[in-house]
Order: structure tokens, then C-alpha cells, then sequence
DNA sequence: ATGAACTTGTGAATTTCTTCACAAGTTATC
DNA sequence: GATAACTTGTGAAGAAATTCACAAGTTCAT
């Protein structure tokens, strides 16, 4: 099988949120067309995104709406459960592990990790804070498959040296810090500050 | 001025981030090919992005890491300060006015919005939360450069209209939805729900 | 002053991604 | 059943981004 550009992916993702959406309406059918309109593209970049995948659609019909949406679950992965654990209880930790969307799209919080002592113990919306040193041992026994990282960029590294050596093979970093792990891990960075200076260079040059 | 591409930015950002490291560290120069090995990217891709804007090495040595960056915050607009406004004082909204990374980088959160009447009056982090509906005049008499959206996809794109009417030319989205905007105005999103799934497709297609 | 070791800046080549364009299939109407 | 109006799937063309490769400039050691 090819290898899938990280964009198509992202443009699925988008899809499948129109498609529930549309299906959510009660929509039925939909066109290449239709599809691409909402998601700023156009017909042939998702008739293609689709294609790499296999053939969904029927000519002069367009898209079923369920069946297409259950196909992009499938090919997303989004059919099972995954199971999370957040690292770092700050601000932006605490807050990803109060926000229910994620549950909602099959991503469990089974776990919030932090290094401070203070922090050990409290409770995130239910679930109990547990010690960064215990994340080895407690994965044993309840593994994970993504970990988030929400911690300062000073100890991001380590971290996620941390997760990896456990046997974690996704990471969601919050830290702005390029992180350096073998390619056998798949890594998605969340940049605030990078997403700021892209508009602070659009109104600078716009 | 030729049209740079989204990648080169942000890849830009990341090389400030380097830099402001090594002046930290104390290093005077650096090659592109160091600052290619810390990005995960190539020496030519370096030198290429940079070529864009004019040519700030020496052939031989390599970049001053303090002038680059000098280079780099005038190409991103960095040099000044901008006023930014966070819409939403929910959980999202409330982890990033407090979050000082911000500031730090010349980001200043002027003003947090929400449109719940029980949140409006109390404060996060010193800023006293303000009604939605205030904020047209609000903007009127301290201009806003920057929109941060931490409101529930629902209304997002309402909000969105209101901004650009008020004529905020910048926006940064956390909400799981695609914005339509006019082609004067720049968006960024932030969505983390993507950035999951990214991840499920690639440990199952791994 | 010369040679060796670096390193930049940049056209050209290559690779990757997007758009075009059209055959082929479907539905609706008369 | 013939025609018109759609729409998909895809090879080919085109555009964009990345990588190659090398001339030209700099430093350092001898």
C-alpha cells in the first residue's frame, strides 16, 4: 500500500466530521462536490483522497453519507477505543483531561501523570493524578496507546524518551519542543506559539 | 514578493526556537546543517526557506545565531506587540489566557470574552471576563489584532462573523470547526481531535 | 601564500501534491 | 428505450515543494 501524505489524512478527518454532520441532518447522499465546498477543497482533491482508499461512491449518485462515513471510521481507526494518558497536570493538561470531546471520538483518559509531588493524588474530573516515576509500571498493567504530553518544553524530551522506552508508540506533544524519537512512534505536535507567529507573519506581509 | 508557503513559516518559527536556545546557550554561529538536524529537516531546506527573505549567512561559517534570529522575528513580525483577545472562558479558553507562554512572545491577552452571563464579571488571571455582546464596541476602543476562538463548534462560526465584522484580521480557532472566512482575514486552527485521529490512522496503518 | 576544510546561496533535477479532463456509470423524464 | 443531466474514478498534466549539486566565498593551519 502507498504511503498516504499526512494531508490527505487531515482532509479525511475533516470529512468524516462533515459527513456526521450530514448525517446528523438526516442527509442521505452527498457529492464529491458538496463535500469539498464545505471543507474548502475541491471535488477532485476529495474524489482522490477517497480513491487511494478504494471506491466508495456511485457515479451520477454521489456519496451515501453512513456508508462513507463508516468507511473513513474504518480507515481512521476510529472504530475501536483508544486508551490515553495525559502527561502533566499544569493548566493545559488539566484542561485536556476535563474536555469530553476526546471520549466522545473514542479517545479514553485512562490516566493523568505528574511530577510534582504536590499534584500526586489530587483528582482531574475523576481520575486520580499518579506519579510520572509509577507511568513504567502502571502501563504494564494497563496499557496505553497514545500519550499526550503537557508538560514544560524543558522535560519534553525526557518524557518522551520515558513513553517510548514504555512501549507507547503514539504522542500527542503540547510542548514546544521538536521532539526526537525513533520512527517507529508516530508524533503530532500542537504549537500555540507557532500557530500565533503564522498570523503574526500574515497581518505582518498579508 | 514571491507567495511563501505555510510550510516554510512554520518551519521558520521552529528555526527562531532553535536559535533563541543557542543564544541562550551562548553559541555565536551555526550552520544550516546544525539547525537542520534539530528540526528534522535538511541542511537545503534551510538554506532555501531562508532564501526567500535575502541571504544572512557567511559562506564558510555559517549564521550568526543572534542576527538570524534578529532576522527571523522581523521576517515573522515579532518585533512588535499584539493584542489578542480569547473569546470563550470555558476550560480551553480559561488554560490559555492564563498560560504566560504567551505573553512572553509578545502576545498579549488584552480581553476575555464569553457570552454565558454567569461567567461574565468574574475574572481569569487578573482580566475581568466581558459579555460577547460588548465586544464590538469593546474593540472599538482597544483594537485588537488577534481572535482566539475557545467556543463550542456550534457557534464558532458565528462568532467568526462577528470578529471579522468588528475587523479583527486574525483568528485562531481551538473550535472543531472549519471556519469561512473572507480571504483578508487569517486563520489558524488548532484542532486537537485532528491531530488524534492522525495519530489512530498511523498506528493502524503503521 | 597556499591548500584543506567548511559552508552558503541557488539554479536544476526530482519528488510530491493538486488539478484537469474525460470515459463510464447512474438516474430521471418523456 | 432514448435522451439529458449528474457524478464518480483515474490517468495525465500541471504546480508546488524538496533535494541535489556545485560555484563561490571564508577560515585556519602551515
Amino acid at each position: 500500500m502507498k504511503r498516504i501524505a499526512d494531508s490527505t489524512v487531515r482532509r479525511l478527518s475533516l470529512y468524516l466530521r462533515f459527513l456526521e454532520d450530514f448525517e446528523k441532518r438526516g442527509i442521505g447522499t452527498i457529492s464529491s462536490d458538496e463535500l469539498a465546498a464545505r471543507g474548502g477543497t475541491t471535488s477532485a482533491q476529495v474524489r482522490k483522497d477517497l480513491s487511494f482508499f478504494g471506491s466508495f461512491g456511485k457515479r451520477g449518485l454521489g456519496y451515501s453519507v453512513a456508508e462513507l462515513a463508516a468507511r473513513l471510521r474504518q480507515i481512521l481507526g476510529l472504530e475501536r477505543e483508544w486508551q490515553v494518558i495525559i502527561i502533566g497536570a499544569g493548566k493545559i493538561g488539566a484542561a485536556l483531561a476535563q474536555y469530553h470531546g476526546f471520549a466522545q471520538r473514542g479517545f479514553r483518559i485512562v490516566a493523568v501523570y505528574d511530577s510534582d509531588p504536590a499534584k500526586v493524588g489530587r483528582s482531574v474530573d475523576g481520575l486520580v493524578i499518579q506519579a510520572l516515576d509509577s507511568l513504567p509500571d502502571e502501563v504494564k498493567h494497563q496499557p496505553a496507546d497514545i500519550a499526550v504530553l503537557a508538560v514544560p518544553a524543558t522535560s519534553a524530551q525526557e518524557v518522551a524518551d520515558m513513553v517510548v522506552k514504555a512501549g507507547i508508540r503514539a504522542i500527542l506533544n503540547f510542548a514546544p519542543h521538536q521532539l526526537q524519537v525513533p520512527d517507529t512512534v508516530a508524533v503530532k505536535a500542537v504549537n500555540m506559539a507557532m500557530e500565533l507567529e503564522g498570523l503574526s507573519f500574515a497581518l505582518t506581509n498579508g
